[in-house]
DNA sequence: CTTTTAACTTTGATGGACAAAGTGCTTTTC
DNA sequence: GAAAAGCACTTTGTCCATCAAAGTTAAAAG
């Protein structure tokens, strides 16, 4: 059968599945470190980043360190469900190919 | 450091993915068995095959089934080790990541 | 011969990726 | 306290990829 035919389509894209990857080991990451180790401009990764926030699998947090703005991103019960998902389809298209 | 910058380009593509995975496995895989796997249409897989073909990681042969023409992709020693290292880079995201 | 099948190519619409520039707010530096 | 710099975006515009659908060519089946 179709060894493809359980990924999922949110995360075709590298960046988005970076920012996941981030996003599940580490409880929350700022803009700017996502930023540095994806290694992408701010713009491209506030779009990202959006799309995955619009389908609810991360979430925003304005806070603050002292005084100054901090937004940090953390990944939700459905991105955590849905990013597992994702690489069991992975895994198993691994195993098919070997 | 960054889990994503291993991946390739070429194979960000769910459908591309796709035929090299069931080229791992298969030998040889005809033009229609390829498409009934994947669930596509024949023009879009047509194109996602030329890509492949492009970048040298599969290859075609035209053969004949009796007297009727019947189209092959193999997989080729560059793209044995594009797609390795792809799920490689797969495989150290998905360890990353938990 | 007409239809069907195989394996495409062409066409055209849509959408996504991305960089660059602009924005508003705050903080740091001189 | 004015200027520069940083943060976290948004907007703009370009380019490219994806995809479906239709057209094409050749051969085979009915």
């Amino acid at each position: 059968m179709n060894p493809i035919g359980n990924l999922n389509k949110i995360f075709e894209s590298r960046i988005r599945l970076g920012v996941m990857s981030v996003l599940m080991v580490n409880e929350e990451v700022s803009f700017n470190d996502l930023k540095q180790m994806l290694e992408v401009t701010d713009g491209n990764l506030a779009s990202h980043l959006s799309t995955l926030e619009e389908s609810a699998y991360i979430k925003v947090h304005k806070g603050f360190i002292g005084r100054k703005t901090n937004t940090t991103y953390s990944i939700t019960k459905a991105g955590e469900k849905a990013f597992k998902g994702h690489l069991a389809a992975l895994e198993a298209m691994i195993k098919f190919s070997s």
